[in-house]
Parts: C-alpha cells; sequence; structure tokens
DNA sequence: GCTTTGATGGTATGGTTGTACCACAAAAAC
DNA sequence: GTTTTTGTGGTACAACCATACCATCAAAGC
C-alpha cells in the first residue's frame, strides 16, 4: 500500500466539509461536488471514502447525532453544579437554543436533518427517536430527584413535565433558527418557566 | 379568446397538485414534471401559469400561510364557546398538533417551507416572522382578558406565557411530526399544562 | 371572413447531478 | 525486482431538471 492514510481522519475531514457547506446554503444544496470543493479534494476520493451520496449524508447524519450528544453532556459538565438538578436540567435545555454562529449552523443542520428524515425513507431517523426519550426519561428522573430534595414543586407529574419542557425547549430554539425570536428573549422565557417548576 | 379559462381556479388546481405532491415525498423532490402529473396538465401549462419554479413555490408558500390563518381562525369558531378565553387559546395551540393525515401533511410542508426559508433567500420567510407575532399577541391579549375574568392565574406574565404557549405548541406540533410522539399524548400534555395557566 | 389573442401541447437545449470507468503512481509483499 | 494493492485524479455518461422556443387551435373582435 502506498500513503497508508487514516480512513477515519478522511472521512472526519469530509463530513465536516459537507457540515460545513450544508451550513452556509442548507442541506438541499449539498453535492459530491460542492463538499469536495469545500473539503479540497477530488469528488473521485469523496466517492472512495463514501461510495455513494447517500451513505456520505447518513454518515454525516451519524456524527451530527453524536456530536449532539457531546454537546448536552459538556454542557452538563461545564455547568458548576453538576449535581443540582435545575442546574443540570436548565444546561441541557439551553443547550437547544442557538446563541453563536456555530450552535447555530449546528442547530440548522440537525433541524433540516430531521425534517428531511419524514419523508426520505432512506435515513430512517433513528437517532431522532431514540434522544429525545432518553432525554425524557433523564429530564424526568432529574424532576423526580428535584422534588425529593424539596427543590420542585411536588404537585408536579414528573414525566408530563419532561415532555413539557423538552417541548418548549424545541419550540424555542426553532423559533430563534427562524429568526422570529433573539437568543435572549428565548432564554428569558425559559427561565421563566423554570423558575415556576422550581420555586423559591 | 378561446376557453375563457379562469386563471385563478388553474392556479389553485396546480399549486393543490404541488401540495399534495409535497405531502407523499417531500418538499425538496418537487419538480415542475411531478407537478405537473399530479396536476394532469402539461409542463407548458404549469410554466404558463406560474413562469418560474420560484414562483410556483412561492405562490404555493402564500397559500399555505393563508390556509394556515383560516385553520387556526375556523378552530375558534367551531369551539363552541367562543368567548371563553381558554376555549379560545386552547382551540388555536391545538392547531399545531397533527391528528389526522390531512393537517398531518399540512404540518409538514409548513414546517419544510419554514425550515427551507431559512437558507434560501428566494423565499425570505415573510409568512414564518408576521404570523407569530400576530399570535403571541392574540395569545397575550385573551390570557390578559382571562386574568381580569379570574380565570386565569394572575401571578402570570401574560407576553412570557404566550410566548411559552407558541412554543409549547410548536414543539409538540413537531414531536408528532417526527413519529417521536402521538398525537393524543401531545394533546395531554398541552392540556397538562393549560390546567395550570387556568386553575381550578 | 380575416385577424388577433389566449390557452395549450410538444420538444429542444443547456446545465447539473450522481456515479461508473479508466488510468496511474507509489509503496508493500514476496 | 516483479506483482499486488491502495489511494488518487480525470473524465465520461446517462438521467433529470428548468426553461425557452415553436406550433396549433379555437374563439372573439371587427
Amino acid at each position: 500500500m502506498p500513503k497508508l492514510v487514516d480512513h477515519e481522519e478522511r472521512r472526519a475531514h469530509i463530513i465536516d466539509a459537507l457540515l460545513r457547506s450544508a451550513a452556509s446554503s442548507g442541506l438541499h444544496s449539498v453535492t459530491m461536488r460542492s463538499v469536495a470543493v469545500e473539503a479540497d479534494v477530488s469528488v473521485r476520493l469523496v466517492q472512495y471514502y463514501f461510495d455513494t451520496k447517500e451513505q456520505l449524508l447518513l454518515a454525516a447524519m451519524t456524527r451530527l447525532a453524536t456530536r449532539m450528544g457531546e454537546r448536552v453532556q459538556q454542557r452538563v459538565r461545564t455547568t458548576g453544579a453538576a449535581t443540582d438538578p435545575r442546574g443540570i436540567i436548565e444546561a441541557v435545555l439551553l443547550e437547544a437554543v442557538p446563541t453563536d454562529e456555530e450552535s447555530r449552523a449546528f442547530h440548522l443542520i440537525y433541524t433540516e436533518y430531521a425534517v428531511l428524515s419524514v419523508t426520505d425513507p432512506a435515513l430512517g431517523g433513528r437517532p431522532f427517536l431514540a434522544a429525545p426519550d432518553e432525554m425524557e426519561a433523564f429530564l424526568a428522573a432529574h424532576l423526580t430527584a428535584a422534588q425529593e430534595a424539596g427543590t420542585a414543586d411536588p404537585h408536579l407529574d414528573p414525566r408530563q413535565e419532561a415532555v413539557l419542557l423538552l417541548a418548549v425547549s424545541a419550540g424555542l430554539g426553532l423559533s430563534v433558527l427562524l429568526d422570529q425570536r433573539t437568543a435572549e428573549d428565548a432564554t428569558a422565557v425559559l427561565h421563566y418557566h423554570l423558575s415556576r417548576v422550581f420555586p423559591g
């Protein structure tokens, strides 16, 4: 063999090019050529590492889903009080609100994939089904913990409240993406509601 | 002149074909040809009534936005108690949760347009900016009315609460579209939260 | 009765897209 | 030192798309 190339690294490089390309002009305008140009490789190489466009899109979606998990986890970690239920819940939900350009691009592509997966059977949106399910259980568990610790309103139904929080987070995030609201407004509304769930 | 055709009717017929086509295989897969086939006319006719594809897509978006307004209004009207603030608010918010196939298709295309308008400058999502703004004012006004009538919790901030309700509605609707939740679950969660806003 | 004009069909065209094919270099294997 | 094998480039190809162009038919105007 010649150059002895690290396949995973090359694949990551190309996927990143795809994400950059999608961020600027939309997932629908991504082509083999545009990805190749952005990655500064030949179209042939993109084919070489991802046989078909469908597989490339699929790989990018998987990477996106992974990064989403990492993002949430890192949010929780960097939030000082790593054991305070309210802090954790707040961190998780705030992740859905895009603040800087990078985060905005990330959530835009994620949303584009989610919507696309509804009609495109090849994408079969597995990440979009599993992730929110885990999230819901996660939130419900921490809400229960908070209730037992006395910081959350004991009258709340943790399970319904978790679903509600997830919907609020997604809805606010989407409205920021659509430029209907500023990130600051969305954050304020989220805090407003959290103050109701965690009184005092 | 020959057949003396009603242009608006023809345009509506073609736009409906586009919406049907988009509902089944996604807005991204809509082509002049697919629309022509679905409308059972020649491609040339589609060109005749909508010069360019961009204009066709734009016209369909406008029609969609109009229909959305009508839908909400009709929901409010058919909801018996047309003067009860809670009933009105509930009706408006429930409209975003797709129940039957028709409503699901409608909201799917609407969402696809919304997401597309972020990256496609030609679509310049005016409907997606104006509509939620009006909605927010509408909800806030009715919340205030409810507070004065004593049916809504007087401690609530009508404006923040309105934004929150809109986000909940959009978030739940999206999760139903993505098959993360059933329409029944989403409706239940919405009712759960409304019971908090309107106690008693 | 001719002429204009609105409505329609068919088809050509230029561009783009995903993918298949051919070629080649360079290092590893033996 | 020859033979594989792996990475890479270039290019050709078939499909498809939006759109422009040409033709036609029928009714309205005069």
